[in-house]
DNA sequence: GTAGGAAACCGAAACGTTTTGGTGGTGTTG
DNA sequence: CAACACCACCAAAACGTTTCGGTTTCCTAC
C-alpha cells in the first residue's frame, strides 16, 4: 500500500545517460571520471544528457564497486561544547579541501552511542574514522569495533599508544603547568584543581602538569584541593562549591575543561564570591562566551580548528598510503590573560610556606601585594 | 606502491560467512535479516560464523540493492549556535529510536556549502533530508537539488509553502509579541529590535509580531528603532551599538536569535550601561550560558529538541508512506523571564503615549513596578 | 500408497557503478 | 604495402547484497 516516489522515473542511470547520448556505459563512466580518452564532441553530448536528465551519480554503486568511499568520519563527544564544534569544522575544512566528505557522530559521552556510531560508519564503509573518545569508552584495544580501517585519536587518546593508530592534540602537562605556573607568579599558593573525569588521558597529564609546577615551586600539594569532576557544568558547579565552602579555601581555582570552568563560574557567583579579588579562576579552552562573561575568564586556549585539520590529514594521508606527520603530533597551547585572576588578597602563601611561619607570613605577604601592584 | 589495508582477509563478506557456516548465501541473508524460515540449528552456525569473522555487513550494497538506506540527513546552518545542536540532538533521538541513521552538515550559513551538503547526501541516496536552509540559500523552489527525496523544512522555511514539502517550527509571529506584550506590560514605548536577516521568513514573522504588538497597544512604530543584523554575534554587536548610541535611545532592546543577544549583551556591557536598569534586553531562543550571565537573560525560548524530533518523524512517516501530522507544525514558544528587564527609568512612557501626558507617566511606572514585583 | 503441502533451503538475477581487455578505424613509417 | 601505433570507443565481469522462484525433504491425510 505504500505509495512510493514521485510517478515516473523512479532512478535515472549511467545507462539512461548513455542511452541518451548515444554512447556506450564505459565511454559515459570514463567522461565522468575526466580521465581516460574521450572525443570533445561524446564529452559534450554526455554532459548535455546528464543535464537533460538530471543524472546524480549513485554513490553507493560507486563505493561498492570501487572498495572505497572517499569519506571519513568523526565522532566527538559532545557538540555543545563548541571546542569540538571547532574541531569538527577543523577536520571538515581540510576534507571538503582534498574532496573528501565527513560524516559526523556525537556520542555524548557514551560509549553505546559512540560504538554504534562507529558500527554504523563501519558498515557504510567510510575510508577512515577520527575519534575523540567518549569518557566511557573502554580504555583497551577498540579494534573489534573499528575493524579494519585506519583510525586517529584526537584530543583525547588512550593511555597507551596503540601499533598503527596516529593521534593529535595538545601537550596537556605543560598547557597545565603554563596556567599554574601563571597563578604561581601571582602569588597563589593554594590552588584548587577541578579535572575531568581520570580515565580521559588529558585529564590526568592536567593533573600531572598541576603537580608537577606545584613541586617545582616547593609548594606542598593538599589532595583537599583536587577534586574530579565529569567534564560537565554541573560537576564544576557542584566540586566548586565544595571548594569553596571549604573552611580553608584555595585564592584560585583551575579547570580543567570550559564546562566546569563555566559551573565553577556560577557558583562563584552563587556565593557571591567576588572574582578575581576573592578567588582567582583559570579555565580550559577558549569559547566566544568566555570573553562575554564578567569578569572575562582567563583561559588556556588550545587550537580546536588546528588539531581537527591535522587529524583529517593525518588520517588521509594514512587512507592514501602516504607517508604522513610524526604520529604522537603535539600541537601548542597558549595562555590567554583576561580578567579571573589577580593576587590573592591576604597573601595566604605564607602558610603553605616551608621555613618559619611568622617571618615568611609578612614577607610573603610584601612580595604578594607588590606583586599585585607591579 | 600504496600500502593497503592488513594484511590477509580484505573484505569478509556474506558468501564468506555462508561457506563457513555450510549454508547458501540466501540463508544467511534470511538469517540477518531475521525473519522467513531458517531453523534453530543453522541460525546458530550462522552467528557464530559471523562471530569468527567478524563480519560487517555492507551497508553500500544492501542499499545498493534495496534502494534505501535507511538514512536520513539534516544539514542545518550553524553548528556552533547551540540551537541547532539541540535540534540535531532531537532529530538524532527520533530517527535512532526508528532504526534510521542520521547525517549532519552543517552550511555556516553558505548556500554553497549547503547545496554541496544536500548534493553529497544526495549521491548519496539517503531517503530524505530535514533542511534549515542557510540564510543565503535561493528562496525558490530548490528541487533541482534535492532532486526526487522527501524533504521537510525544520525552523526556517521559504515564505510560500511548496507542494510536498512538510514544515515544522514555532509561531514566530506570536513568539515575538509574546516578548513585545512583556515589554511594554513594563512600561516601555521606546523598544529596539534587531531582527535576523530579512531572507529568513521566521525574521520577518519575528518583526511582523513586534509591530502588531506595538500596534495593538497603540505605540507609533519608530523605523530607527528597528535593525536587520545578520543572526550573528558581531552584527547583534553593532547594531546594538547603533541603537544605544542613538540621541533618543530605546529603553528596551528585542534580539531575534541567542547570537545577535549575545552581541547586544556586549555592547551593553561595553558602554558600561546598566542592565537592566539602563535598558532591558529580551533574547531569542533559551540557552545554557544565558542563566550564567549578569544579569541573566530573558529570552523567549524554543522547544528546540521537539522541532528535530518533529522534522524526524514527519520525514520518515513520509518516507514510509504514512499519513503523517498536518503539515505546518507550529510548536508552542515559552517566554522565560529572568533579570534583564525591568520598568523605564524615567517613564519616557509618556512620550510615545497618546493621551496627557502627565498622568500616564506616573501611572505607568507604578503599574510597572507591581506587575514586575507579582 | 500417493497426493498435497509445508518447512528449510538454494541458485541466479538484479541493483548502478568502474575497469579490463578488447575492436575497429586512421595515420605514419620503413 | 605491411607493420605498427594510436585513438575512440565498447562489452562484460566484477563489487556484496536481497529476492524471486524453484527444489528437496518430510509429514499428514485420504
Amino acid at each position: 500500500m505504500r505509495s512510493k516516489r514521485k510517478s515516473g522515473s523512479s532512478q535515472v542511470t549511467i545507462r539512461d545517460v548513455a542511452k541518451a547520448a548515444g554512447a556506450s556505459v564505459s565511454t559515459v563512466s570514463a567522461a565522468l571520471n575526466q580521465s581516460d580518452y574521450v572525443s570533445e564532441s561524446t564529452r559534450n553530448k554526455i554532459e548535455e544528457a546528464i543535464k537533460q536528465l538530471n543524472y546524480r551519480p549513485n554513490a553507493l554503486a560507486r563505493g561498492l564497486r570501487l572498495r572505497k568511499t572517499h569519506s571519513i568520519a568523526i565522532v566527538v563527544p559532545d557538540l555543545s561544547n563548541s571546542f569540538y564544534v571547532e574541531l569538527v569544522r577543523g577536520a571538515e575544512d581540510y576534507s571538503a579541501s582534498v574532496k573528501y566528505t565527513l560524516l559526523i557522530g556525537d556520542s555524548r559521552e557514551s560509549w553505546e552511542d559512540e560504538r554504534s556510531y562507529l558500527d554504523s560508519f563501519e558498515r557504510r564503509r567510510v575510508d577512515g574514522v577520527i575519534r575523540v573518545p567518549a569518557l566511557s569508552a573502554p580504555r583497551k584495544r577498540t579494534a573489534a569495533v573499528t575493524g579494519d580501517i585506519p583510525v586517529v585519536y584526537a584530543d583525547r587518546f588512550p593511555p597507551l599508544p596503540e601499533p598503527r593508530i596516529a593521534r593529535v592534540g595538545v601537550d596537556n602537562v605543560r598547557a597545565a603547568e603554563s596556567a599554574i605556573r601563571y597563578l604561581i607568579s601571582l602569588g597563589h599558593r593554594r590552588i584548587g584543581v577541578i579535572v575531568g573525569d581520570a580515565s580521559s588521558g588529558t585529564s590526568t597529564d592536567r593533573l600531572r602538569g598541576y603537580m608537577q609546577e606545584l613541586q617545582r615551586a616547593n609548594i606542598r600539594s593538599d589532595r583537599t584541593l583536587i577534586h574530579e569532576g565529569h567534564n560537565d557544568v554541573e560537576s564544576g558547579h557542584s566540586h566548586a562549591m565544595q571548594l569553596l565552602t571549604h573552611p580553608n579555601r584555595p585564592t584560585a581555582i583551575f579547570c580543567t575543561n570550559n564546562l566546569m570552568a563555566m559551573g565553577a563560574f556560577a557558583a562563584i557567583q552563587e556565593l557571591e564570591l567576588l572574582c578575581p579579588e576573592d578567588i582567582s579562576l583559570v579555565g580550559f579552552d577558549d569559547f566566544y562566551w568566555a570573553t562575554m562573561l564578567r569578569p572575562k575568564m582567563t583561559v588556556v586556549s588550545q587550537p580546536a580548528r588546528e588539531i581537527g585539520m591535522m587529524a583529517a590529514r593525518m588520517l588521509i594521508d594514512e587512507i592514501e598510503g602516504r607517508q604522513s606527520i610524526a604520529s604522537p603530533m603535539l600541537l601548542g597551547t597558549k595562555l590567554i590573560v583576561r580578567d579571573s585572576c589577580c593576587p590573592p588578597r591576604f597573601a595566604e602563601v605564607s602558610t603553605a610556606r616551608v621555613g618559619s611561619p611568622k617571618n615568611n607570613s609578612s614577607s610573603g605577604r610584601k612580595r604578594a601585594v607588590s606583586s599585585q601592584t607591579s
